[in-house]
DNA sequence: CTCAAAGCGGAACGTCGTTCCGGAAATCGG
DNA sequence: CCGATTTCCGGAACGACGTTCCGCTTTGAG
């Protein structure tokens, strides 16, 4: 009855100290070079910055989506948790998802190459498309039904359709300018209301 | 006063009877690669599809965009040509845009992977981007300045953007249910009309 | 201190884009 | 029909990159 305690007791069981140094290296490594080259950047590039062979990157984050994933999950957290308070604080239900997407946008505009390798279907990138969504859609979710149901958004529109519009509206090339998602998200916003 | 002819007389002259073939066999080559492998697709699969040498390819298309400019140039000016024709048959100046906005998504929807490099930075596509955007926004321009005319449409957005909008929407993996660009673009067209 | 297990580094392989040049093929003046 | 010459072709070769794999090093428990 008390055989397994360990599952919820230190789960960082069993871990050397020196792979959990090169793993926060490493992340820290992935961020800086993330913001300069870009979430595609050269593997190697990475762990050169980090002062790690090629191979413990990988034995680390096997696929390139878990080490994007490891680097932003702090802030898609925030964003997901920005939801439900984002909905009690605004005046309407359209203000909240409407700056609820604000901030979904910013995230995306603000990291190179991000909304980009959202909707690539190459790269082992799928990983990291599947925890956007499974952590987001259901607080975009959550946010556009209380729109539907004060009646300010039309329904039909699901979630998971607006968030991938969204993000591809972000995506492309970093700083065209003639070219501000913000302004074209904001567009297709538009696009949902009730015209009453 | 005669002696330059050559200039709008015979634009083929002192090309090699092989040389057209080949550039022939190219196109349609890279036409069927690109239906089952996209235009992204390694220029060693089309080189050897048309029965000839890689550096054959890079003779005739020296940038992987000349070759996709090539494959559907007949298109794009097809679509071009519409845009004035369906401003003079529509109902309605939005009618016409809308009308024009489906060709336009369907071509891209259709031509596997185009949307996603035309967003794309990297990869040598620049010229494509370039082309499709010196041919297609002044199109777009003329209906979409009509529609503002006819105040069916608010003004505000530029051509340019309103493309690149479409693009991005049509962007991402091919087949997903549950996401239909069409239907975003729409609402995104929705998002400029004018309210009254 | 000893030693097995955990972890590390980077050589090595396959893929892809791109360059480059020796040689084959076509064109032309005779 | 025949070289001469220009044009064009093929593919070897190189560099960048992702990914795998395995011999060696480090760690930490006894």
């Amino acid at each position: 009855m008390s055989a397994e305690r360990q599952v919820a007791e230190t789960p960082a069981r069993s871990k050397r100290a020196d792979a959990l140094r090169n793993e926060k290296a490493l992340l820290v490594a992935a961020a800086a070079v993330f913001v300069t080259s870009g979430v595609d950047a050269p593997i190697r590039e990475i762990a050169a910055r980090a002062g790690v062979g090629i191979g413990t990157i990988y034995r680390h984050f096997p696929t390139r989506a878990d080490l994007v994933v490891a680097v932003y999950r702090h802030q898609v957290e925030a964003c997901a948790e920005a939801g439900p308070a984002l909905l009690a604080s605004a005046g309407s239900a359209f203000a909240a998802l409407s700056e609820w997407v604000d901030l979904f946008v910013d995230f995306l505009v603000t990291k190179h190459g991000l909304a980009n390798v959202l909707q690539s279907e190459s790269g082992g990138f799928e990983a990291l498309h599947t925890y956007f969504l499974d952590r987001l859609v259901p607080v975009c979710a959550e946010l556009l039904d209380a729109t539907v149901s004060a009646g300010e958004v039309r329904p039909g529109t699901g979630a998971y359709e607006l968030m991938r519009g969204i993000g591809n509206l972000c995506a492309g090339r970093g700083n065209d300018p003639g070219y501000d998602p913000r302004r074209l998200v904001g567009l297709l916003l538009q696009g949902i209301r009730q015209p009453r």
